[in-house]
DNA sequence: GTCTATACAGCGATAGAC
DNA sequence: GTCTATCGCTGTATAGAC
């Protein structure tokens, strides 16, 4: 970190406190004081607080960018998985605008319609995940499409929520696992010898 | 709300206006003003917000051992939903706590672990449930029990999140929205005839 | 119980020297 | 680019009069 420049430093050493004791409790102060630079040289390289936190947010869809995508890809379960939970990874990276979503935005209005948009991609993905296992009817016969069509608005809100969610559990539950809870979701959806093939990786992964 | 002493119009105004405009950004001042009180006064009856939200907090937790419990009924859809349903009304009122949850965690270290010992109580009704379903042989027989005891993480997963997602989706999503979520998750888990029988059910709630 | 007045700390942000 | 110094504001909390 000490080959980064003050403008780095500062974005890198925000994350981390945001992510770690909040937006609310992290002022300009505490994170010159961390890196040992003055708050006036800070509010040089960021007037405020809240462009500190739209640089991070738009880092972070940088990230999301760049990561894996599923359409281009087999859709094996290893492929899938692994193109979920490296999304999980970024989520987890920048947690503070999922686990204090509420306070970023009323803070910052438009982060909100931002994210709203990523996650509606995201949904978008996974219809078209859903649908390619329909067409190859990989799914049970017997569940109506309606409740097929929730697969979706399941998996989306899991995505939305987990670390939240990770904050209640009792134990510390990692990316690993809740990738893991993800892929339960479906199980009962699939037939028998899908559910198993499924069972199977999500044991060894 | 005028022969409310007030105590509790302080208690009733906090609520309000944290659950509207989050903890962070509402002040004693801000809550005093809104009354027609002085700062002072308010202090008079709290010394700090803290207080306050010590209060609301045990006041949410004795609207839940007021409420219907699931274990003196009969298992139908009915006494199901319902139950749960007035659990997520009660939620709704409290909503900052569950949308605010790592801010006020922060504040008072001690809520979280009492707001984890009440999702726990929770998953005990909920895993005495999923047992009674099996036993009666309502779940499907090609499911593991693995994955039928997965049910009762994702039920909680599911409660302890909703509030959070419901500030995700584009459409204002309601209680009744997210009651029926929670149930259309544990539909495929069912024996044909019982999943059309909550399908019917969940129709007309 | 309720008020006014005030102490005090911490915040974001700016100005000006180096 | 980086520093020190400082302003203005807002927050919590207390003191003392009525």
């Amino acid at each position: 970190m000490n080959q980064l420049s003050t403008k780095e430093k500062i974005i890198a050493q925000s994350l981390l406190m945001f992510n770690q004791k909040g937006v609310e409790n992290i002022t300009t102060r505490h994170i010159a004081k961390e890196l040992g630079i003055s708050q006036g040289n800070l509010h040089y390289h960021y007037p405020n607080k809240n462009e500190i936190l739209e640089l991070l947010f738009s880092n972070m869809i940088e990230a999301f960018k760049k990561a894996e995508s599923l359409k281009s890809r087999a859709l094996s379960p290893e492929n899938i998985f692994y193109s979920m939970r490296s999304n999980f990874k970024i989520m987890h990276d920048y947690r503070v605008f999922f686990q204090q979503n509420t306070v970023i935005w009323r803070r910052l209005p438009a982060l909100k319609t931002k994210l709203q948009a990523l996650l509606n991609q995201k949904k978008e993905e996974i219809i078209l995940l859903v649908n390619a296992y329909k067409r190859e009817g990989k799914f049970r016969t017997d569940i109506s499409d309606t409740q097929i069509e929730f697969l979706a608005d399941q998996f989306i809100f899991t995505i939305a929520t987990w670390l939240c969610a990770k904050d209640y559990s009792l134990e510390d539950h990692s990316i690993d696992y809740y990738s893991k809870f993800l892929f339960r979701i479906w199980m009962p959806y699939l037939q028998q010898n899908e559910m198993e093939k499924w069972e199977g990786y999500l044991k060894l992964a």
